[in-house]
DNA sequence: CAATGATATTGACACTGTCCATATATAAAT
DNA sequence: ATTTATATATGGACAGTGTCAATATCATTG
């Protein structure tokens, strides 16, 4: 949608990312083509192979500026957190699971290895950065005791995507509403909390 | 490659389903578009659409059989656990964790909600099949106690599905090497028990 | 044997990603 | 300033895709 006067676009590597974001929104990563989008950006069908090589190169592209917009959210977020650890990762968590909640086929994309390259610099530095950031947190609070950081990350790593995922794909929908009126998420944490307490952290 | 004599193949459905798993180990779901699973049974691109009106449809039916496969393989290995909810519990979560390391392409298939319709019955069924397995084990577990099942088979679930889904993406790819030199799906295992430990089961 | 329904084929259409040669604008160098 | 070079945008082409419609073939039933 956006168009500058002229030949050249001006900014057309940003306007073909807006383009792209708001059609993964509407149609998921399966419309987001490089066609598609240089139609919205409103340029010809082959302008975009000037700023992203590939479609994979484009999704790629699209997919690193989203997880800079988490890792906004979550630095935003945790301002308002006191320095204890275990609050400090439930912080982090509980963006991953609004963003979930509010964006699915965004997060969805971040995962998709075949459409999206998580081998290249961009995306590793990314995504070892919440990484590490989750492992330091957990350095805090196993200070000392003999207990393996890194297994305790991926098990917290994991349920938390699990989660997200399982329920964007509709796993849980039929069953989530037999609760016990405590908010689902909130019950997960609290759960993790529980290997917290059994590893005495 | 399948192919009988004359006009008509036979059973050509079989013949898609097979052509379509070769292609999902192959290439992805990317690779198994309706004219390659055509070329590949030796049948012309327009054939399929008598047996998989769509390609959704057909990559739906791909999924429901690697359900089946998945059941027969837990089921298989149930033969020789105990009665323990606990072990059997256990029992399927490694059935799980064995699958998406030997085929990740097709468990990836699985969770595509995109490529995979997750509404229609015959995959709500052999979902919940699974599901309820858990559950009705975690009930063994729980009996009499006031935990909500839901809440810790989702748990579960989710770690479980977590783990696999981004050991797939290769999240884990550079982490796993520094470990204690425990197997990782097996301290996760680990870890989940100690849940189960903390909530009395 | 005829007819009906299921199954397979061929051809067409619009769409896609990618490459090519071309055109234009901006920047640098003479 | 004029030329040269580089970055950027265009339009056409090609092979590939999913889907549809018309046609041909087989298998079975009446």
């Amino acid at each position: 949608m956006v168009k500058a006067k002229g030949f050249h676009h001006g900014d057309l590597k940003r306007a073909l990312l807006g383009a792209a974001l708001e059609l993964l929104d509407e149609q998921g990563d399966a419309g987001v083509g490089i066609r598609a989008v240089a139609r919205k950006a409103g340029v010809s069908h082959a302008a975009p192979v000037n700023h992203f090589k590939d479609r994979r190169a484009l999704l790629t592209g699209l997919a690193i500026k989203l997880f800079d917009d988490i890792q906004t959210n979550i630095s935003k977020r945790l301002e308002s957190v006191s320095n204890d650890p275990a609050m400090r990762i439930e912080s982090v968590v509980k963006s991953f699971f609004e963003y979930g909640a509010e964006h699915p086929n965004r997060y969805a994309l971040l995962w998709r290895n075949d459409v999206v390259d998580h081998e290249c610099d961009e995306m590793r530095i990314r995504e070892d950065a919440v990484y590490d950031f989750i492992c330091n947190e957990i350095n805090n609070l196993t200070a000392g005791r003999n207990i393996d950081t890194d297994t305790v990350a991926i098990g917290l790593w994991s349920m938390m995507h699990g989660y997200i995922d399982l329920k964007i794909v509709g796993m849980f929908e039929e069953r989530e509403d037999s609760v016990t009126g405590e908010d689902r998420p909130e019950a997960l944490i609290k759960m993790f909390r529980t290997i917290f307490d059994q590893y005495g952290l």
